[in-house]
DNA sequence: CCTTAGCACTCTCATCAGGAGAGTGCTAAG
DNA sequence: CTTAGCACTCTCCTGATGAGAGTGCTAAGG
């Protein structure tokens, strides 16, 4: 680790390195660099080059006589100095703004899974996309209406646009007259407040409310209840696995790749946490904080529905085609962006 | 392929062998089911019988002086005619039926989903859950309901209890009540239709509807809109990956095992096909028809909804312990039934 | 006639040695 | 500072060897 500063020509060679790298998954050696790099250097000073490259903890050396692998601070001195986004063609543009503009009409869920779709066979990856968190949304107005027999559907619309919704069943039969006298005292308490707040705003005046509808709300606050629950709609939806076990990385043991998927609620912390406010975030190797992701890498992009974000990204190994990606991740996020931001009008 | 009937001591050798490798993912020696099994009898004469087995088609030997290992034909038999399903313990039982009440609340997605919890948490395998075809159900009514905006919630529900929704957007603002006529229109034109039969219903009264409405129909008739989709809502959920990750048999190659979680479609349909409409299927190896599914065996139970199935199974290896996930994917299935029915009433 | 002990046989698996190949590090010359 | 040359190291593949496991066969015993 004993320099920060490169040299051009050691920039070169690492870029020419983590290319390579990235196309054959198998250590690189210092005349592979001389053969498909840009660098007119015989093989031994490649090797001086790599010698201080090593010092610096950009690439390893798996055993003497072998070539060299990116470590994890080479993918990030790469990201961060080396690479430009590559930016898609023109038919892949198109291809996705049209898959984008099928999913236009449908809920949230849909769209989620959607974007998940279309990222993943562009990216050849495991794509990943959450859905905004509604709970810190505003909410403007909840309508409750009575389904067939004892049933009644509650919906909560927010100022983003987006909706939350749960259906209950009550111990009798509830007469219009009933749901619409709830309906207007529920919205006029929690109209205006988020969605984690509303739960407290209805708790607070379960009391004052008629008897029969009572019982209703209270069970709109049960823990089984989405709509006011906070972490009630928190969806994320996932793509692509055969892409991922595709890796001949992964190919001699798979086994803890099952960790990332189940326990979906970690994997979408690990999305979030990971996403900035705008932009695409790169998350490689080690510097994730879960050890089932030290051999893997994340890219995220964040996107705004209201005043809430939700994040889209691909994960896939350290060895991933970086350029390619962060531009896909970068143009699927604007796109959804922008595509859900005529909504709220 | 000689024998169909065996004898008794086949019988009980060939149970042997199947719950020794069962047990430790190995070919099974003859030695290895004198001691373990409950065969008074010397190797050599196991031996013998082996091979009958083997003639049979029963048993198979990866190569000479190699013990033996089932064959799906092997398994089949296991299932048919020499296990009992094993039933849950009392501790068991409770904690199901607990988790499944924890779930009585929610909407049919969420129920899925727990649902497939559950059961990958006690059977250690991969679950997957389908929720019953809606298409086939019956209308009872359908509701507008105006939410903020231009944005209107439909709603439908079926004779059986469940609900089917879409948020559409509409061209212009709506009143109150354009809506309550649009509603008991097209409650009147569907209601007593099944959900596949409501989408040319509605298509064919299209014209007669009010100019202002007409135009928020057609949306809810649309591709995008799940509704009056025939598949609009065809939900399945799987859960436990890590487990099936885990299972020596897929440490060397897991890559086949991608083809079956992506597609949920064709995951779908593979368990919808396999199950009963009632009592629990067992589908073998290359019983299944898909190649990537050659070494997987398939549990799978029904649950009923109104005039609906849905379906709940297990996915692992041919080696999984059949009596236990038989005995598990029973009880599972019947107590969602019960738990399903109670909701129409 | 069925069962079983004994034994030769076969196949796998782990280990080892040897050679080819790849790639490096070092050194000395340009 | 660059580079050609060379010795060195390490992996990988191959073939040989031996131990171990398990079988199939045969002949003796119930």
């Amino acid at each position: 680790m004993k320099k920060v500063q490169l040299a051009d020509r050691e920039e070169t060679i690492l870029r020419s390195i983590i290319e390579c790298h990235v196309k054959t998954a198998r250590p690189v050696s210092s005349g592979a660099v001389v053969r498909h790099g840009p660098v007119s250097l015989s093989s031994a000073t490649v090797r001086n080059v790599m010698r201080s490259l090593e010092d610096a903890g950009l690439i390893h050396q798996p055993h003497t006589s072998a070539g060299r692998v990116p470590t994890d601070a080479g993918y990030r001195h790469y990201v961060d100095h080396l690479m430009e986004p590559a930016s898609l063609s023109e038919r892949e543009r198109v291809q996705i703004d049209e898959g984008l503009s099928q999913l236009s009409g449908g809920d949230l869920g849909t769209i989620v899974s959607g974007v998940s779709r279309l990222m993943s066979e562009f990216s050849k990856e495991l794509a990943v996309t959450v859905a905004p968190a509604t709970e810190t949304q505003i909410i403007e107005q909840v309508k409750l209406v009575s389904l067939e027999g004892r049933r009644v559907l509650a919906v909560a619309t927010t100022r983003a646009g987006m909706t939350r919704s749960a259906v209950v069943s009550t111990a009798r039969w509830l007469g219009p007259e009933d749901l619409s006298t709830a309906t207007a005292l529920v919205t006029e308490w929690v109209s205006g407040e988020s969605v984690g707040q509303a739960q407290d705003a209805l708790r607070e005046h379960l009391a004052e409310l008629p008897v029969p509808v009572k019982n209703l709300v209270a069970r709109l606050l049960a823990e089984s209840s989405p709509i006011f629950h906070p972490r009630g709609d928190e969806r994320i939806h996932y793509e692509g696995t055969r892409f991922i076990l595709r890796h001949p990385e992964f190919s001699a043991d798979a086994s803890f790749l099952g960790e990332i998927f189940d326990n979906e609620d970690e994997l979408a912390d690990l999305v979030r946490n990971r996403a900035g406010d705008s932009g695409v975030t790169v998350t490689i190797g080690r510097e994730n904080r879960r050890k089932e992701m030290k051999k893997m890498s994340l890219v995220v992009g964040s996107y705004r529905v209201g005043a809430s974000l939700g994040q889209m990204g691909v994960i896939g190994p350290t060895r991933m085609k970086y350029p390619r990606l962060i531009g896909l991740v970068d143009y699927c996020s604007e796109a959804l962006g922008e595509m859900l931001s005529g909504r709220g009008a």
